[in-house]
Formats: structure tokens, C-alpha cells, sequence
DNA sequence: CTGTGTTTTCAGAAGTGACTGAAAGGACGA
DNA sequence: TCGTCCTTTCAGTCACTTCTGAAAACACAG
């Protein structure tokens, strides 16, 4: 194997490995991150085996961690032709990413957020006494702005990569 | 005791658990989450004793996380005249949790993986396989998003509560 | 229908991070 | 100085999540 092959297998294997801990810190389950570092610097489409070669884990792991990206649609199955086998495939486009990410994240973080403060607020919208005024208009905007950024989160997320790069770029200006 | 005060004490019990159970979803310890939601809708500021009690945790707990609440920035101690031990009070304005929390989670989030992103890109600069092209490549797209949700964080997070609502507006309009 | 290759499931094992309880440390008044 | 009150630390325990390995289910060719 020539010398560039062995530094980028280091280099891949540094991503992967680095790229499964980030994950642990962000919600996401580490060999979850890890696959997905896999399949994102992979030329081809792979399979469980390499999966679970490449990570030294099981195969029910692999198995169960690899569905769970394609829930998310951060994978793709790919069926070969003459293949039993399943392959699969990665999204290497960092905007289509972030807006399945963000997707996801609102639906796991915000939303539920959302409909503990609405319970809450209504159910303390006639008090009366002092304390209880007070708690309901903490909740009240503690809605409201989670409201929004659930907005936020929508619009971002559908806007095509081009538009939020000018977006951005008066944001920054 | 009335009604009213009755089910305040249940509101409020239902979005300590729950506010809770939300931070694990996030990446944030699931009794440091109660305690903020504990001390954020308290009138006035309250005791490590008061916490112990309220969430039935140990001493050690409750100090630890209170700590980490204060290192965060989301909760202010507070020294009452006469008194000897230390009381705590949060934060309440939600445009400044929203900028701590949006500050912390870059520190914690984007920070560290802009780090892993440069080194693996600087590994691969001069590769010349189309392996190792495409890696670099990767890596390249990968840096320069996570830089650019790094420099949003930090716009964001510094603006006034006015300039962003106004910036909403428009974003969302 | 049978044999082979593959996916899926799941009970128990292993690992991880949080919590407790107790002891040590520190500050202050007497 | 001592006693009291409160804070801080940490080793051990506990609860929860993830992972393994093996069995079952499935799909298809012959």
C-alpha cells in the first residue's frame, strides 16, 4: 500500500473515531456518528459486513444503527444489481445535512418543548394570586419564543442552499 | 390550602419533569435541567436545601449541579444579609438564556468539531488519488459549513433582543 | 420444498454517566 | 481555640443505554 493510502486510512479512521465522539456530546449515539463519518468519506456504497468490519462491532449494532440513519434520511439503501445484499449510502451534500438535522432536531427538541410550555401556560391562565401571575407569564414567553425559533427552524430548513447563502451573508456583512 | 395554590404547585411540579426530561434529549444532565426549570420559575431566589428537598436529591447532587448552573451562567448566586449559606436565582429573560445556551452549545458542539474538521482537512491537502481527493474535499465543504454556523452563533448570540426580533421579522415575513 | 445467504430481533452482558452518603474542608462567632 | 453551620469532594453504588451473539425470520434459487 503506498504512503498515501496509509494516511488516509489514518486520516479517515481519525475522522471516524473523532466524528463518534462529537456525536455522544450532540444527543446521538456514538456508533451512530461513526457509521455516518464512514459512509460520508466512502467513495461507494458499502455493506453491513464492511461496517462492522471497518468498526469492529456486531452485527445486530451495525444492523440497528444503520436503519436509524436511514430513518433520519441520512442514509440511503442501495440495492445491486445481482446483489442479495443491502448496500448503503450516505448524503454528502452539507446543506441537504444540515436541513435533515435541523429537521430532526426540531421534531426531537422543540417540538415536545413546545407542548409542555402550552400545557402548562393554559393551565394556569386564570390565576389570580401574584406567584401564580407570575408563572404564567413566564411560561407564556418561554412559548413564545420557542415558538418562534420553531419557525425559524421551518424556514431555514426548506430554503434552498442558495438563498441562505445570501442570507447569511447580509447576516454576517 | 386554596385551590389555586394547589394546582400552581402542580403546574409547576409538571414542568420541572418535564423541562427535565427535555434536557437529557438535549445534551444537558437531566437534574441540572430540573433545578433551572426549578429556580427560573421561583419568585424569589432559593437554597441548596430547598432544591434537596423540592427534587428529593442528595446534597452532593444538587450542589454540583447548582455549580454548574452558575458556570453556565444561567443562575446568579445570591447572599442574603444575615444569612450564612448561599441562595441561587436564575436568569429569567428569555433572550439571555437563549444567548448562554447558544454561547455553551458552540463552545460544546461546534467548537470541538471545527477543530477535528481542520485537522483532517490539513492531513489531506496534498493527496493525490481521487480517494483522497474526495476526502479532502469533504472535509473542506464539512469546515467551511460548521465555520459558518460558528459565525451565525456568534452574530446571533451578541445581538440585542430588539435587532433580532426585528431581524425575524423580516426572516420570517 | 429445501438449502443458502441475508436481515431482523432480542435477552442478557457490558459499559457509561449520574447520584448518594459520608467525610473533609472552610468560615465565622463565641 | 472550639463548636456550629454550611460547602465541597469523591469513592462506591445504581440506573440506564448500548452492544453482543445467537436464534428466528425471511427471501429466493434450484
Amino acid at each position: 500500500m503506498s504512503d498515501e493510502a496509509q494516511r488516509l486510512k489514518q486520516a479517515r479512521d481519525e475522522f471516524v473515531a473523532q466524528w463518534g465522539a462529537m456525536g455522544s456530546q450532540w444527543g446521538i449515539n456514538r456508533t451512530m456518528a461513526q457509521i455516518h463519518a464512514l459512509l460520508m468519506t466512502a467513495v461507494e456504497p458499502i455493506g453491513t459486513d464492511d461496517v462492522m468490519a471497518e468498526l469492529e462491532i456486531s452485527r445486530g449494532n451495525a444492523h440497528t444503527n444503520l436503519k436509524e440513519l436511514v430513518a433520519w434520511g441520512l442514509v440511503r439503501v442501495v440495492v445491486k444489481k445481482g446483489e442479495r445484499r443491502e448496500f448503503f449510502e450516505a448524503e454528502k451534500d452539507v446543506w441537504q445535512i444540515f436541513t435533515i438535522v435541523t429537521r430532526e432536531r426540531k421534531k426531537r427538541e422543540i417540538e415536545p418543548a413546545l407542548s409542555v410550555l402550552n400545557r402548562c401556560r393554559e393551565g394556569t391562565r386564570d390565576f389570580k394570586s401574584a406567584e401564580g401571575q407570575a408563572f404564567h407569564s413566564q411560561m407564556r414567553q418561554l412559548e413564545e419564543f420557542v415558538g418562534f425559533a420553531s419557525k425559524v427552524a421551518d424556514r431555514v430548513g426548506s430554503m434552498k442552499h442558495g438563498f441562505a447563502v445570501q442570507l447569511a451573508a447580509k447576516l454576517l456583512g
